[in-house]
DNA sequence: TCAGGAATTTTACGCGCGTAAAATATATGT
DNA sequence: ACATATATTTTACGCGCGTAAAATTCCTGA
């Protein structure tokens, strides 16, 4: 056994005893060979283990067998749980994911793009930041490279788009908090994205529909540090009265955590038993909503069915080799999911 | 303007009245061609946007320029800091930093190995999984490309190991809990990785010196849902009253976030003051213990410190391009961060 | 057994760039 | 102004592979 001294394709087939080239069409597609030459190659395979030169590969190859993916804020595992999902599917399917985060900044964001035009890949799944989104940049990407848009719209940009439906879950919600107690105000900070506009204006006319008075209390805050402008802003609402009602539904997960901690240190008890000031829900089923105290009620996002049609698209994009003849947006209904906290 | 035009360095070269092997210069480093060169270089860079292809270099150069970063689990936002702040450092440094995370799976890690080696980075910042992780494969892979462990070591394997002094944090966090109460239990699962290892000898011999009696509540648990595992085991514990102590030193702050939270259930008021049942603390400070209720004590890893620290180590390496004459281990120390829950 | 077409393999070429060695231009000192 | 040393640029070659077109092999049916 000679291990590890093969340097190149050529030595490796010569090895085999088959030309280069085929060696080179079985690395594309073993079944695309004879099966006794197939067998040659993988014999050869494993004593001598040979892979070919990625950079090479990607150098000649028409297209590259690279996905990308661009998440916002990775710091949040929402985003990492969907980015793992995204991740395994790209693995099954052959292709090789690269996973980017904005980290919130819409900077780095661009420089993502960047990044991902020299990767070239097949195709792109993207979350974009939101309003600070540079929509012209990446407009421009997506006219070059197939991209596939999910968590968070941008109009007419991409192939496609694969979020939750935001007039579903949040009526779902107001409904249950109405049924069970007094109707919710809506807890939110100055809108960063299309979700938690399209949140605000179902919990809107969710009210309306009712009839009744919708309340936002909406605070400051352009961060990316949603638990921090829940609790400071939350704290300085909950010092000015400004929630008009003990029940408060909360534009996401994150700044319902931070409410959370500010209504404990408050000395609010949450929940709905008697002896309860207040009932705070979420939205998104974030992996943390299950641990906090008390657990929190909110709207589970159907991230596996998101994850996994984003891919599909993608998919099919890329195997066509064409565009889609028409943008189509998939939006996936949310599940509410109810604990301790309302 | 004719822009985009230029598909390769030869091209561009030509339109900027330059030899293409000048371009090739410049684009590895700017300052190593004539001034009046490099102007000439930047003005046609203005005209028509063209940028060197990356596989074609990548292919070429004896070294990429490519750095893979690896971490046990994404999904821990504590990961997913450091890796944001080793990323920044990469960038600035020059290098592409590559994000992988083995999801807390040992056979992931593993295929990460294979794909690191395709990518024949100049370097690899690795935090491994820790008891699970395939030793060998790790100590061949750091054999062949430079290797700078972080977080959780392996013994011997790469050229150095970046991480916390355990020593130094756990005895700190005993000693600030006998001094302001009962001495501590320490709440620990099957240890996955050294840490966890070095965190319960830590106390031992903490609580030994103070000639106190070490009770260690150890509780089943293989996978990397902490949180899960500490409030399924905490509520157990709770239950079947193995801690023998008001106060909990939780090996972890997932692990503490998962008994917060079983303690909210079980009805245990946590915190310092009068009526309260129990303290818990823990140890990483996890961007999540700010928001929990009440806040978690808990200790703060010099994570800034380790980025830096391990991203410098592995430079200075690559730079040398030779291997470390010795294997070094630094250790930072960890900072008290006193909450509300201890 | 042999023709004929399909499947497979080989020939031949090029991808876009790095880099050593050779050639040339520039800077320095007199 | 000239010779010498140095900094820059150019020449020339090769990296490891994909892929079209040509050549070959294979399989089928008569």
């Amino acid at each position: 056994m000679s291990p590890s001294r093969i340097r190149n394709m050529e030595e490796f087939a010569s090895v085999s005893g088959i030309s280069r080239p085929t060696v080179s069409k079985y690395f594309n597609d073993p079944d695309s060979v004879r099966a006794s030459t197939r067998a040659r190659i993988e014999a050869a395979l494993e004593q001598y283990d040979y892979r070919p030169n990625i950079y090479a590969i990607n150098q000649n190859r028409r297209l590259t067998k690279n996905i990308g993916v661009v998440v916002p804020y990775l710091a949040d595992p929402f985003f990492a749980e969907i980015a793992r999902n995204i991740e395994e599917r790209c693995i099954a399917a052959g292709f090789s994911p690269t996973l980017f985060s904005a980290h919130g900044q819409p900077d780095l964001e661009r420089d993502i793009l960047d990044t991902l035009r020299s990767l070239k890949p097949a195709g792109v799944l993207f979350a974009p930041l939101g309003r600070s989104s540079d929509r012209g940049a990446i407009e421009k990407f997506s006219r070059d490279i197939p991209t596939v848009l999910f968590d968070s719209n941008i109009e007419g940009v991409g192939e496609a788009f694969i979020g939750s439906n935001n007039f579903q879950s949040v009526p779902m919600m107001v409904d249950y908090l109405c049924r069970t107690g007094e109707a919710p105000c809506f807890f939110e900070m100055t809108p960063l994205n299309p979700n938690a506009n399209k949140r605000h204006n179902a919990y809107v006319e969710a009210m309306e529909q009712r009839g009744l008075e919708p309340n936002v209390v909406r605070v400051e805050g352009d961060s990316w540090n949603f638990e921090d402008i829940g609790f400071a802003e939350g704290k300085k609402a909950f010092e000015q009265k400004r929630f008009n009602s003990d029940t408060i539904f909360c534009s996401n997960d994150r700044l319902a955590i931070g409410l959370l901690a500010a209504a404990y240190e408050k000395g609010y008890r949450v929940g709905n038993g008697a002896g309860c000031a207040v009932r705070i829900a979420g939205h998104d089923d974030h992996p943390f909503s299950r641990f906090t105290s008390p657990t929190l009620t909110t709207v589970a996002q159907d991230y596996a069915s998101i994850a996994q049609t984003s891919v599909e698209t993608l998919f099919k994009l890329i195997e066509s080799g064409e565009r889609a003849e028409e943008r189509r947006e998939t939006v996936y209904e949310g599940k509410l999911v109810l604990r301790a906290s309302a």
